[in-house]
RNA sequence: GGCGCUAUCGUCUAGGGGUUAGGACGGAAGAUUCUCAAUCUUCAAACCCGGGUUCGAUUCCCGGUAGCGCUACCA
């Protein structure tokens, strides 16, 4: 009993979201399928926690169903309310909705309810062994558990008796394993996986403080919530035989299945926070620059696929065409590289090339509010228009939205940082060159229009005069405006960064030469 | 260990009894441009192994192997 109030105790409030809608009464059922995302709050959100999230949101919202948000906190012992918020700090980016929310704690009597339903059947029986210590089982040699020796055979009386004298007891379904029965369900992925009872373990309903286990209270939800698709991760095909006879011992037709493969590092193993960092958090790619439609599209195509050759998709497209047939059954490489030079190199070259597309495909105005908040961020005090101009000159040179700061640093800065003179050295030139070309620059340059068309003409009509190739002259002065040889096209950026920045510049780079 | 699932280029995938096994990313080469990027063209790159069924298997079946998952009073 003491126990029993230390948990209690120790047990978190957690709060609901706050970006959810009213949840609505289940009486006013939708004519759709109904599905759900259940995570438990144990962690951040995980890339393929996402990736189920979005599946089951593509799913109900191609089908005009309903989506549903349950948080799966049975576990008291490692649930945080921290490991809520983030989890929706996860879900707020990916910027999809559903349409109601429920929380497992709020249901524990629901839960009780069924496994003693189930135990009145006498399909459930109290256990009264003491529960294992987790760790000696893991690393000792693994035999096949299946129940707890005479557990299952202690008659009702007995049972009833030693409950109410307050022995504490887990109480476990008693699997039908003789006489070959056979456990089978329906999977829209998998087909109709089979398993033998035989081989299926008297699995726990309630702990002995009380509590739900996931099995149960996961089923007991879906029942209750009306739950038509189960689609979820394939680390819990082997769990479905269990549900299946959860469902059907408490009376309730079980759901149509689908599980999703899983998604795997490049060395095979699950993807996980120990093993390989922030690049299986969401906001790792949030940060990161990426922009949630192109990360929604690129975890799509890890298994499942359109069939079609489609890989660039926007939302709508994905909704407009996603199914269940186009999943598939093997598990998916995020191809992230784990010591990474560059963020760029961090993340899977898929992904950074399917944000580039996206980042191309985004009006200027769109890409441009999204830039300037980065931009800011950093220190540099940027007008949004100043920002709207920017813009085009580097849309195309970008693959992330963070790389804004690289990109087009020389125009942020107030001062170009060093760079070596021997820079402004033009192909085939030398630095004789490279001065005349800048003191030719500087004469044209004050008195021209700072418009691409003039600065085009101007400048080809000065390499002329001067007998160097265009490009000769216009390197050395890309470089002592940008302070770099690689840089966006010259006459719009001129534009952009005006006469007086260019010509101080020019001076600059001038005086590096003598 | 037991049980379940899976197996096509480096990666994501399409395909399916007879195909030059298709696409994409990445890589390489070239074209184009004032550099870079973008764009375009070209190239290299795959059916895990062994049996069977079959006139013919990468495709169907069986076995092996490998990988993954489950095997908790975690989810």
């Amino acid at each position: 009993m003491l126990a029993r109030l230390t948990m209690r105790a120790r047990h978190h409030t957690i709060e609901l979201s706050p970006f959810m809608p009213e949840s609505q009464p289940l009486t006013s059922l939708g004519p759709g399928p109904r599905v759900r995302f259940a995570p438990s709050p144990t962690g951040f959100l995980h890339v393929g926690s996402a990736r189920t999230f979005i599946f089951n949101w593509l799913y109900a919202r191609h089908n005009g169903g309903t989506m549903i948000l349950r948080l799966d906190d049975t576990d008291v012992e490692r649930n945080s309310q921290s490991s809520v918020d983030s989890i929706f700090k996860g879900l707020k980016w990916l910027n999809l909705s559903w349409d109601e929310e429920y929380k497992q704690s709020e249901r524990i009597e629901l839960h009780r309810k069924t496994a003693w339903a189930i135990f009145e059947k006498g399909l459930a029986y109290r256990d009264f062994t003491p529960a294992h210590t987790g760790d000696a089982e893991k690393s000792g040699a693994q035999g096949t558990w299946l129940f707890n020796p005479g557990a299952r055979e202690v008659s009702r009386e007995e049972s009833d008796r030693r409950a109410a004298a307050g022995e504490p007891f887990a109480l476990r379904f008693r699997v039908p394993r003789e006489s070959g029965q056979l456990v089978r369900f329906n999977d829209a992925v998998y087909g109709e996986p089979v398993k033998a009872g035989a081989d299926i373990e008297d699995f726990a309903l309630l702990r002995s403080d009380g509590m739900p286990t996931y099995h149960l209270a996961s089923c007991a939800d879906d029942a209750d919530l009306r739950i038509s698709h189960i689609i979820r991760g394939q680390d819990h095909l082997t769990n479905t035989f269990k549900h299946v006879l959860i469902f059907e011992a408490a009376g309730f037709a079980p759901p149509q299945f689908a599980h999703l493969p899983l998604l795997v590092a490049p060395d095979g193993t699950k993807l996980s926070k120990r093993r390989h960092g922030s690049v299986v958090s969401v906001t790792t790619y949030r940060d990161a620059g990426f922009l949630s439609a192109a990360f929604i599209n690129f975890l799509c195509l890890l298994g499942w696929s359109p069939k079609n050759d489609r890989e660039n998709m926007s939302l709508e497209e994905l909704k407009e065409v996603f199914s269940l047939e186009g999943i598939n059954r093997s598990n998916a490489v995020v191809n992230f590289k784990e010591p990474a030079a560059t963020p760029e190199e961090a993340f899977d070259p898929k992904a950074v090339w399917l944000n580039a597309e996206h980042i191309r495909g985004l009006p200027v105005e769109d890409l441009s509010t999204r830039l300037l908040p980065i931009v800011r961020g950093a220190g540099f005090n940027v007008t949004p228009e100043k920002m709207l101009r920017i813009t085009p000159l580097i849309r195309e040179r970008i693959k992330l939205l963070s790389e804004v700061l690289t990109a087009a640093d020389f125009i942020f800065v107030d001062q170009l940082p060093p760079y070596d003179p021997a820079e402004l050295i033009p192909q085939k030139g030398d630095m004789a060159m490279a001065a005349k070309v800048l003191a030719r620059a500087r004469e044209v340059l004050a008195g021209i229009e700072f418009k691409h068309d003039p600065l085009d003409q101007a400048l080809r009509a000065a390499a002329l005069e001067l007998g160097v190739k265009a490009g000769q002259m216009f390197q050395p002065i890309r470089v002592a405006v940008c302070g770099r040889k690689n840089a966006p096209p010259l006459f719009e950026t001129l534009e952009v960064i005006g006469r007086e920045i260019t010509l101080k510049r020019i001076e600059d780079a001038l005086q590096k030469i003598v």
